[in-house]
Parts: structure tokens; C-alpha cells; sequence
DNA sequence: TCGTGATCATCT
DNA sequence: AGATGATCACGA
């Protein structure tokens, strides 16, 4: 008989997801998957994506939030980051999907990036991949939003990528400074509608990933890295 | 199928 | 070692 991963109630206040955030810091993945009832991945291939679900559960974050932020009441997203001892990002994160077919249609305003953007709560992830996913621990967690230059940066990188994609140049993950451009699909076989030179053609879904220098320079200017 | 949550596997 | 392209799990 396997227990239910046990889910918390949203938090109702900023202040409060903060201190539920900070309780979870010097804690490993197994304690807190052994809290809310539930088994960590033996292996550490079918674990992607575990210990930021666990971490949403534990949280408070709405079950379903779709497309919209984990905490809709506080307008906050929730992303937990790798981290080795050193405190340098292990990896690029994961921001978004790319309307590759709307690319052409888009503002930064009101993009899907920038409302993705708007407020995150930051959630370090301390271990190499030579440490077990249940063996690794939770940093403090901190509250990001970007400054007028931060902003100012992403909305030169999203006008240039998708600028490229709307003109059916679609940019490798070279391209682009805080932000990058890859592939977000089951597999390279999967194919969705996007601009093309001769009207819409079929490539492999991309979506918007923040480079680790860049996620590296905000976890550095955070408040909390004692 | 598309969205979320990301990390893996490999190349440079 | 760091970055890039590919992949794994799950829900509506």
C-alpha cells in the first residue's frame, strides 16, 4: 500500500510561503519526500522533475497551475535551482514554451516569459550529480524580482530570439545573452506549427531557458546568501 | 497535444 | 568542465 503525496493548503501570504520556504533549508529531498509520503526515483534519470514537484507540494502550490504562477493568489512562481557546494547553477532553468506559431504576434509586455518572470521564489538545491537526488539538501530560498536592467536585458534577448523565430530563422542555443532558446519536446521527432518562409512549416517545440551565468548573477545579488 | 516540473547525455 | 541538444514524468 503506497501512501498519497501529501499536499499543503496555499499560503495565503507572501510572508507566509517566505517562512514555509525557509523551514525547508539544511533539510535533504528524502526527509521531505519521507514527509509528505512519497518514494524518491532510484533512479536519477526517471527523477527529473521530482524534487521541484515535491517542493510545490510542500509549498502550497496550486496542483494545477498550468500556464498561469504555482501561488495565483500571490501572483508568484516557484522554481527550484541546482546548486553545487560552490553555489554556481549546475544548469540552465527552464522558464517556458515558446508559441512558436503566435511568434510573430507577441510583445514583451505581455509575453508568456515575462509574466513567468514577474516574481519568483528561487529554491537552491545543494548536490552534484555524484550526490544521490535523496541525499541532496535545501538551500535558502529567495524572492526575485528582476531589476529595471535585469528586465531591460531579457527583453533585448526575447525580442532578438523570437524576432528570429518569427522570421522562420530559428536561433540555435547560442544565440542570446541571459536567455537561451532549446528544444522542449518528448523527443527531437516532435514537431509543432511555426512561421516559415513560405508560410507555416512544422519544427522541433523550443522554449525559454535562463543561462546559468545569468540565474548565477541574481542568486549572488540575493539578500539571503549568508 | 500542450503545458508544467526539470536533468540527462554528449560534444566541444 | 561547461554548454548544447535530447529526454523523462505527469496532468488536463
Amino acid at each position: 500500500m503506497r501512501s498519497k503525496l501529501v499536499r499543503q493548503d496555499p499560503p495565503t501570504t507572501l510572508k507566509e510561503l517566505e517562512v514555509r520556504a525557509a523551514a525547508l533549508a539544511g533539510h535533504t529531498v528524502l526527509a521531505l519526500a519521507d514527509a509528505l509520503g512519497v518514494e524518491v526515483p532510484r533512479e536519477s534519470r526517471r527523477a527529473k522533475g521530482f524534487v521541484g514537484q515535491l517542493a510545490e507540494a510542500a509549498l502550497g502550490a496550486a496542483a494545477n497551475a498550468g500556464d498561469g504562477p504555482d501561488f495565483p493568489a500571490l501572483q508568484v512562481e516557484l522554481k527550484t535551482i541546482p546548486l553545487l557546494a560552490s553555489g554556481r547553477p549546475r544548469e540552465s532553468t527552464f522558464c517556458c514554451s515558446i508559441q512558436m506559431a503566435r511568434s510573430d504576434r507577441e510583445e514583451w509586455r505581455s509575453s508568456r516569459l515575462r509574466r513567468r518572470l514577474q516574481q519568483v521564489l528561487w529554491l537552491p538545491v545543494i548536490g552534484g550529480r555524484g550526490t544521490a537526488v535523496a541525499l541532496r539538501r535545501f538551500g535558502r530560498a529567495t524572492l526575485w524580482r528582476p531589476t529595471p536592467v535585469e528586465e531591460q536585458l531579457l527583453c533585448a534577448d526575447w525580442e532578438d530570439l523570437m524576432g528570429r523565430i518569427a522570421a522562420g530563422r530559428v536561433p540555435s542555443a547560442h544565440h542570446g545573452v541571459a536567455l537561451q532558446v532549446r528544444p522542449k519536446a518528448p523527443t527531437r521527432d516532435a514537431r509543432s506549427l511555426a512561421p516559415g518562409d513560405d508560410g507555416p512549416r512544422l519544427t522541433l517545440p523550443l522554449g525559454f531557458y535562463l543561462r546559468a551565468s545569468f540565474t548565477a548573477t541574481i542568486l549572488r545579488a540575493a539578500p539571503t546568501s549568508d
